[in-house]
DNA sequence: AATCGCGCCTGACGGC
DNA sequence: TGCCGTCAGGCGCGAT
């Protein structure tokens, strides 16, 4: 399940290959993704030169002179750069056909991923524009965190995979750096100190740092631009380990629902 | 304003 | 073998 470090492995691997080129052929087999994929992506697309890749939370932003084409890969979806007339898979929903004979190609199964055009500033896109600040970036910080969690009754959990208050951190990395900081997930958000805080934004930056290093997480199904693993899986402390010995103290972690999601974590390394 | 729960969707897996 | 229920989950949305 792609989150920050996966996007941003797929943006460093796409980038290359499509940045100043030209688009040269467009082709949609399956328009319904969680949004309808633009009747006109074509047309919009057709004659138009990737001018940069950025990226803003989970989203991939294909920048053009025209517009800009907003991805997000939702829970299973990937973006490979292949070579065109690649034989097609199930659940390849579209294709953009380049002039170097390179095909960025997106497959996604479970469809919850979107493609959507716009020609204002992507920004301020209704998807974008209430998005809190990138975890990566020096303005997001213990003292940041700590304000907007006054007041907020909701687990320290559900408060850092909110996207309004920090962009791109999900279920895993939201549980790795919850460990590393020593945290149990479910405390309330505003009770926790600003020095816990201080701890838990140094370690939400730490393994997202980490996991870009290793290409990311491949747990189920994340494959890179060339269809490659992450390598980070064997680092995660936590997340998908529930049942198994705590790497830090061997007590067996745990696991509960907060906010309609698992949650892993060790009760003596994480207590309320 | 904050929070809750639903729905979208497919594949994997366990039970019978 | 096959069928059915459950789970996984990012994230917007409507309801509270």
């Amino acid at each position: 399940m792609p989150e920050l470090p996966e996007v941003e492995t797929v943006l460093r691997g796409i980038q290359p290959h499509i940045e100043q080129q030209c688009i040269k052929n467009v082709v949609v087999r399956q328009y319904t993704l969680r949004w309808p994929i633009p009747r006109d992506l074509k047309q919009k697309l057709l004659g138009n030169v990737i001018i940069q890749v950025e990226r803003r939370a989970k989203y991939l932003l294909l920048k053009t002179h025209t517009g800009t084409l907003i991805l997000h890969l939702g829970m299973s979806g990937k973006l490979r750069i292949i070579e065109q007339h690649t034989k097609q898979q199930k659940h390849d929903h579209f294709d953009i056909e380049f002039d170097n004979q390179k095909t960025l190609r997106f497959n996604d199964p479970r469809r919850f991923g979107a493609c959507l055009w716009v020609e204002e500033n992507p920004l301020l896109h209704p998807l974008l524009k209430k998005l809190g600040p990138e975890p990566l970036h020096k303005d997001f910080s213990g003292k940041y965190l700590w304000q907007r969690a006054q007041n907020r009754k909701a687990p320290i959990k559900t408060f850092i995979i909110n996207s309004q208050i920090v962009a791109g951190v999900g279920n895993i990395y939201a549980a790795e750096a919850l460990f590393l900081a020593g945290i149990h997930p479910d405390t309330p958000a505003a009770i926790l100190s600003l020095q816990q805080y201080n701890q838990l934004a140094k370690q939400i930056k730490s393994v997202l740092r980490q996991a870009i290093k290793r290409g990311g997480t491949t747990l189920k199904d994340f494959l890179n631009s060339n269809g490659e693993p992450g390598y980070f899986e064997n680092q995660l402390k936590v997340y998908g380990r529930a049942g198994l010995p705590c790497k830090h103290c061997h007590s067996i972690l745990k696991t509960m629902r907060i906010g309609q999601r698992a949650s892993v974590f060790c009760e003596q390394c994480q207590q309320l």
